[in-house]
DNA sequence: CGCCAGGCGGGGG
DNA sequence: CCCCCGCCTGGC
């Protein structure tokens, strides 16, 4: 069992259950298990202390993973000024930003587009259970995200187990691409922001919103500022923002941290009624 | 039954 | 460039 000492401005709940991955399920105990980098984990908070039991026991993966290696005193003091986001910052304080494994965040975010969670989570995992590799730690049997050469090799027939829907020819596409090599993700993950974002959006199925998510929740690229529906219609009818006015006034608003301030938003108002 | 869900691609203006 | 529609599927 490893211990990350000294924890402030985390929360379980909050950082798994704000939209951002899709694989980590709460226990009756409370604690949360879910896969990472081909391990799996059980991950609970005491006080300020975070345990994990894994198979993998290097503290740097999952402090890593999970965001715990960012300064956020730091990130919320530059965040403030503005009564909106201070009160849902105040909130959603133990939301952390993780860093998830690119491929597995260009799968899931596909997965995503005009989906729902509940949805998306399923078929996320009967992608994992058909196609990744099966794995157990003390008795219990989870299962890999698998990679985009194991994809490739996939039709479209043998991926209808997963009940994609039109989402399925884009999942391919992606590991198609990336396994061929037409996209490399060592090379992606050293571009700048535009570049990076450009490169992402050659694969079908990844559009502006899908980009700016994967830049956001798996490289840090914490300027990012996705806008999905619940996040227009914050703009839109708290902060009487016009639409096509959204990301100049993000950007001006929130600064260099406008991703993790949209989802202090995000998780706030989906928490809450919009109009309370 | 109809509608919508954390968008996207493709077509037309 | 902008707008609009159809889309797999499941839950209400």
């Amino acid at each position: 069992m490893l211990e990350i000492k000294n924890v402030k401005d985390f929360d379980l709940e909050q950082t798994f259950m704000c939209g951002q991955c899709f694989r980590w399920k709460q226990s009756d105990d409370g604690s949360y298990t879910g896969v990472a980098g081909g391990h799996y984990a059980k991950i609970t908070k005491q006080n300020d202390s975070v345990y994990i039991l894994s198979d993998c026991e290097d503290t740097d993966f999952w402090e890593r993973y999970l965001g715990l290696d960012e300064d956020y005193d730091k990130i919320k003091a530059s965040l403030k000024g503005d009564s909106v986001l201070s009160n849902c910052m105040e909130y959603g304080y133990g939301i952390r930003i993780m860093k998830q494994e690119l491929w597995e965040t260009i799968v899931s975010f596909i997965i995503s587009a005009n989906n729902n969670i509940s949805r998306i989570s399923k078929i996320i995992d009967r992608l994992c259970e058909s196609f990744g590799e099966q794995k157990s730690f003390e008795g219990i049997t989870y299962y890999t995200m698998p990679d985009a050469d194991t994809l490739a090799g996939l039709t479209l027939e043998d991926l209808a187990v997963i009940r994609a829907g039109f989402r399925d020819k884009y999942i391919l596409d992606a590991a198609l691409k990336v396994s061929s090599g037409e996209i490399d993700l060592n090379k992606l993950v050293l571009m700048d922001d535009t570049e990076a974002k450009k490169e992402l959006m050659k694969i079908k199925g990844i559009g502006n919103k899908v980009a700016d998510c994967i830049l956001l929740f798996s490289m840090s690229r914490y300027k990012t500022f996705p806008k999905d529906v619940w996040i227009k219609r914050i703009l839109t009818e708290v902060y009487r923002v016009n639409e096509k006015e959204i990301d100049e006034f993000a950007m001006q608003q929130f600064g260099d941290f406008a991703g993790i301030a949209q989802q202090y938003l995000f998780y706030y108002y989906r928490e809450n009624d919009i109009n309370a």
